[in-house]
DNA sequence: AAGTGGTCTAGACCACCAC
DNA sequence: TGGTGGTCTAGACCACTTT
């Protein structure tokens, strides 16, 4: 019991601090190896499960990854991809200001993995947005997308089912254009939209489906899509990657 | 060793299931006692390790909150700001679609906590941004704001220190208007801004000065603030308890 | 085959909170 | 004061990766 020794810091947060000086000044490289757990029993004389605490701490600030049977080692964040959420402006001013955060792909690379269409009852919010009954069901439409074979985000829309029945949008295949340029061949063009963005740690579904290391937020993108007429005709509930993406918007004063 | 009766799931990962699913099911509802460490060692007749793990998995996704000595509470999420990030187009047909996050609290009601100035060298990005040497100290502000008391915002501004010398932007209160009014009033007003969002889990200084519940992340947000002759005049770097915020961007098709 | 991280046990002491 | 979660120990077996 030689806990009196340290000033009232774990023994865990020591260790973890430790690691993380060294990642910051550079003795550790991003995709180089650092100390597993049999290192820092060995060095700071604890048992396992205090240098697995030590460990859990970096990685759940993203530090770090474990590799089942092969070691730990500093994370490298590299594929980011630009989502610019106004992006028509193509040839303005503005377009030439250097950004502060780089990012090498543009979000049209992406590839769709799997689609799936098909008619559920809306979530409680989406009902009311799309201002359809409560428990009625709408078209909703699933995609995963990739980059590079690495899913990076999963896509939800949500239709009034009455509004699209008859048309491509209800197809896994929507035609050239899109959904967008179906709903504007029955006359309700989206004209204007909204994207509201919040944050939170994924559940296990999400971890497996978008494979995310552990300690990775997802970002959650809502865009609502709003006709000529000022009515909601999708909602677009999007997950995705929180360590593959940089959201951009650009707008007046 | 009852290891080979279960069909390869970890028993803390069921223990989490079986917690989940009550929580889902309203078993527990937001705010309410669950059954701590202790409860589930003598339910599940396992160790205090893996109580404790299955528990930190609920932790990681922002399901439950411990309280030292008090017990496991299920987490409840109540106060959400809703930011605005065009909101001068205050009378238009779309200002009343209905939004599919409801947002209590405006951006508006914020209280500033502290505010520090001073003359640093800018990181790396902000530089290149700003067009300033890439050494050169740089005007920086950075300010934390309160909701209701609870720190839910750092602000972190960076300006050309040649650029805004003399001016009330190297003083703590910069006077009404603020920034942007003593931009305005040297001949560089903001009129086009570029804000780009990415999100990951806070380090221990972001945990401790936005008092976050572990398994929150955090929202990041860098606004650059361009002049009418597209020069950045201002980089302002926040960081947002992901909690408590919902960002809102409309735009046009 | 050796080493790694993942899971799990059966104990222990502590600081903190509610009663 | 008794119960709670937080920290820590000294073992163990497993699946997995690397050599």
């Amino acid at each position: 019991m030689n806990r009196r020794t340290v000033g009232r810091q774990p023994k865990y947060q020591r260790i973890a601090a430790d690691l993380k000086a060294a990642i910051a000044a550079g003795t550790y490289t991003p995709g180089q190896r650092i100390p597993g757990e049999n290192d820092l029993m060995a060095t700071y004389e604890v048992a396992r499960m205090t240098a697995r605490q030590a460990l859990a701490t970096l990685r759940s600030e993203g530090l770090i990854e474990a590799r089942k049977g092969a070691g730990i080692f500093v994370r490298q964040y590299e594929v980011v991809i630009r989502r610019r959420g106004v992006q028509r402006l193509s040839l303005n001013l503005w377009a030439q200001g250097k950004s502060v955060w780089s990012a090498d792909i543009d979000d049209r690379s992406l590839e769709v993995d799997s689609v799936s269409v098909m008619e559920e009852p809306a979530p409680k919010g989406v009902a009311a947005t799309l201002d359809t009954p409560a428990e009625a069901p709408v078209c909703v439409r699933r995609r995963r997308f990739l980059l590079d074979g690495r899913p990076v985000l999963f896509a939800t829309s949500y239709l009034d089912a009455e509004l699209v029945a008859g048309t491509a949008i209800t197809q896994p295949d929507t035609g050239p254009g899109g959904i967008y340029a179906r709903l504007d061949e029955i006359g309700h063009k989206p004209v204007h939209f909204r994207e509201e963005i919040r944050s939170r740690m994924p559940n296990a579904e999400e971890t497996a489906g978008l494979g995310l290391t552990p300690g990775t937020p997802v970002t959650l993108i809502c865009r609502t899509a709003f006709a000529e007429d000022g009515r909601a005709v999708e909602v677009n509930d999007m997950v995705l990657d929180s360590s593959a993406y940089v959201l951009e918007y650009e707008f007046d004063a």
